[in-house]
DNA sequence: ACCCAGGGTCATA
DNA sequence: TATGACCATGGG
C-alpha cells in the first residue's frame, strides 16, 4: 500500500472518531454563517483565542460594525477600540480594513468571492496580513471553495499520530492532506472543524496529559491501552 | 504567576 | 530557507 493512501486510511478513521466524539453543529462557521461573519472572524482569530474572537464580534455588533461595508473607511482608532478584546487590536484593524478595502476594489464582497478561487485566493495574499490561513478560510467558508485549511491543529494532531509531512511548511502540508483527502468544500469544512474541536481540547504545545484524547494516542504522544 | 491562543510580518544569518 | 521577536488581550 503506497504511503498517500494509507495516510489516506488514517485519515478517515481519525475523522469518523472525531466525527462521533463531537457536535460539529457546535462549530462556528457553518454553511449558513454570513460572508461577512465569516472574513472579520478569520481575521479576528489569528493567534486568538475563539472566546475573546466572540467578544470583539460582540461590539461590532453592537456598533453596527459587523460587516465589510461598515468597517470600510472607518478610522482605524476606532475599530481597533472596537476589536480590542481579541488582542492585538491596532493591527488586526489595519488587517480588518486592508480587507475591507479590497473588497470594495472589486465592486463588494459577494463580487470578490465569486471569482475564480486561484485569482480570489492571490488577491487575498497580496492584502498586507492576510495569509495562506486565513486566505484558505475565506476561501472554504465565505466562498464555498474545496481547498483544505490547515492550522496548527492539523499539523499537531496530525504528527502526534506520526502521519504527514516533515516541516510546518503551509503548502507542503495543504498538498499532503489534498492529496490523501480529495472531497468537496462542505467535507473540508468538516475536517476542519472537527480538528479545531477537538484541538482546543487537548492538544496544547506542550500536552498534559489529563484524560486521553480520543484519538489512538494520548495528548502526551502515547498510544493509548485498548485503542484501536 | 505562569502558559496558551485556529497567524502574519519583519529582521537576521 | 529557516528561525526568532513582535504584536497584546483574556482565559485556564
Amino acid at each position: 500500500m503506497s504511503a498517500a493512501m494509507s495516510a489516506a486510511l488514517e485519515l478517515r478513521r481519525v475523522f469518523d472518531r472525531l466525527g462521533d466524539a463531537y457536535d460539529y453543529s457546535a462549530w462556528h462557521w457553518q454553511p449558513e454563517t454570513s460572508r461577512d461573519y465569516v472574513c472579520i472572524s478569520a481575521v479576528l482569530v489569528q493567534h486568538t483565542n475563539w472566546s475573546n474572537v466572540e467578544q470583539a464580534l460582540a461590539r461590532l455588533d453592537e456598533a453596527g460594525a459587523l460587516s465589510i461595508d461598515a468597517i470600510h473607511g472607518m478610522p482605524p482608532a476606532k475599530l481597533a477600540r472596537l476589536v480590542r478584546p481579541a488582542g492585538t487590536p491596532d493591527t488586526k484593524a489595519q488587517r480588518l480594513l486592508a480587507l475591507a478595502q479590497l473588497a470594495s476594489d472589486h465592486g463588494g464582497l459577494d463580487e470578490l468571492l465569486s471569482q475564480p478561487a486561484e485569482e480570489l485566493r492571490e488577491r487575498l495574499l497580496e492584502t498586507r496580513g492576510i495569509g495562506p490561513e486565513t486566505a484558505d478560510a475565506i476561501l472554504l467558508y465565505a466562498a464555498d471553495r474545496p481547498t483544505f485549511l490547515v492550522d496548527a491543529y492539523a499539523r499537531r494532531i496530525s504528527s502526534r499520530l506520526g502521519i504527514g509531512p516533515a516541516g510546518d511548511r503551509y503548502d507542503v502540508w495543504q498538498l499532503w492532506f489534498q492529496d490523501a483527502l480529495r472531497a468537496d468544500a462542505a467535507a473540508y469544512q468538516r475536517f476542519h472543524g472537527l480538528f479545531v474541536l477537538h484541538g482546543k481540547q487537548t492538544c496544547r504545545p506542550r500536552p498534559r496529559c489529563g484524560g486521553c484524547c480520543l484519538l489512538s494516542v494520548c495528548a502526551e504522544g502515547q498510544r493509548v491501552a485498548g485503542a484501536a
